[in-house]
DNA sequence: TGGACAACCTAACGGCCGTTAGGTAGGTTG
DNA sequence: CAACCTACCTAACGGCCGTTAGGTTGTCCA
């Protein structure tokens, strides 16, 4: 007689082909992946998956609640903590973004690397989620930053939202720690990266306005 | 008879069709825009576009091409200016990125929003230009920051490169002004968020690692 | 034993895609 | 005026796409 129950089932046919469909539009894209893809991973045919989405443009909703229900999750297991100091407490949430962001790969990252591809509908219907979980990052950075302006708190909250995002192109979990990077985007953002003996006088002459032209980011690899 | 010249000739047929692919690209995705419909933009069909361009990848990578030249002109003539403190300077780069980025809108912003799901031929052909880019700030921030390792310097370059990058999904250079922003950024970059008053104890404690879930960012508008 | 149901497959549909071969109109040049 | 070149157009090609209607298979329950 075998073990009673199996409580770590072998994933069923509808969660190999989320993982399948996240995996493939992380790093082909959306577009760019069809159905006859996705159905070839799981050993399927394409028209099989239709006994499980009603859609393409509804499975790729799917991948995003899953993804935004995750970063919640872990935002909000921080924030029941005992209180810490202001900046263990920022150090604790970029920490837990990151991680989020890197240990569930392509159902979190997906939102970085395809929300803006979407199409305009499945958006739309994602956006709701999206803005709740940058709300509670918008309400965190305006109790640590006090004296700061709404406008400066939005504006730094979708900096260091951009500096973190970006790490999913060249960032490799696998290879490196975590937690030295956490550290140091942490502690660039409350501190800055310039050099502590410093002693160059503080000259805050403006910088005369130009219109040149300038710069990009950095994928790690192509998969495409 | 009339003017002898026309110094600013109305645009010719192959730059309008950059113009009107690059916008495409960027506001719908690269595999999402046909040539039909960057044809129907310049009122040409389909075909006539071949008359310009051996492919759609090569079209893209004509886009990409120009660019990158756009950003590196911008950091160059920067750099070219008198010697200014490392907190002016690093302002200097700051701000003409992101004027750089903002004012030639498609053509620039393409790298960020279109260069990650670009078939990897186009991607290949492009890499060199954008890392001599990316040599450029990592010099840059060398020289500013000389007590950081090598490899801290390139975490720093890939996070300024994200925050400022992002702001092309929020940020709307036709309402807000850039200069505030850049300054922010490059305020923040070297100095940090943290309240100025702070007189709290600088703990340290190392914040638990856990595994959690978390984030991503935020688009302007949608167009697609 | 048989019916119900879950989980697939088969085969095709219309449609849009990038691309090409072969025109053609209009200006320029000898 | 004729030849030529530039800058398009027409019409079609094969191919892949998302999606659907209608099977087929296996398992479970009564």
């Amino acid at each position: 007689m075998p073990a009673i129950a199996t409580p770590t089932k072998e994933p069923s046919g509808r969660t190999r082909i989320v993982d399948a469909a996240a995996t493939l539009f992380v790093d082909r894209g959306y577009a760019e992946t069809s159905l006859r893809d996705i159905a070839a991973v799981v050993d399927m045919k394409a028209g099989s998956l239709y006994y499980h989405f009603a859609s393409k443009d509804d499975l790729l909703v799917d991948l995003f609640e899953r993804g935004i229900e995750l970063m919640i999750e872990g935002f909000d297991s921080v924030e029941s903590d005992d209180d810490l100091g202001p900046e263990d407490r920022l150090l604790a949430h970029v920490a837990t973004h990151l991680q989020v962001l890197h240990s569930n790969h392509p159902l979190t990252t997906l939102h970085v690397t395809t929300f803006r591809n979407a199409p305009a509908s499945v958006r739309d219907t994602v956006v709701p989620q999206r803005d709740s979980y940058e709300a509670k990052w918008t309400a965190l950075l305006a109790e640590l930053l006090p004296d700061r302006t709404k406008t400066e708190i939005g504006i730094l909250r979708l900096t260091l939202f951009g500096a973190m995002n970006a790490s999913i192109e060249w960032f490799d979990a696998a290879r490196g720690n975590l937690d030295p990077f956490a550290r140091l985007v942490s502690e660039q953002f409350w501190h800055g990266a310039a050099p502590k003996a410093s002693t160059t006088a503080r000259s805050s002459t403006t910088a005369k306005s130009r219109t040149v032209p300038s710069t990009t980011s950095r994928p790690k690899r192509g998969t495409n």
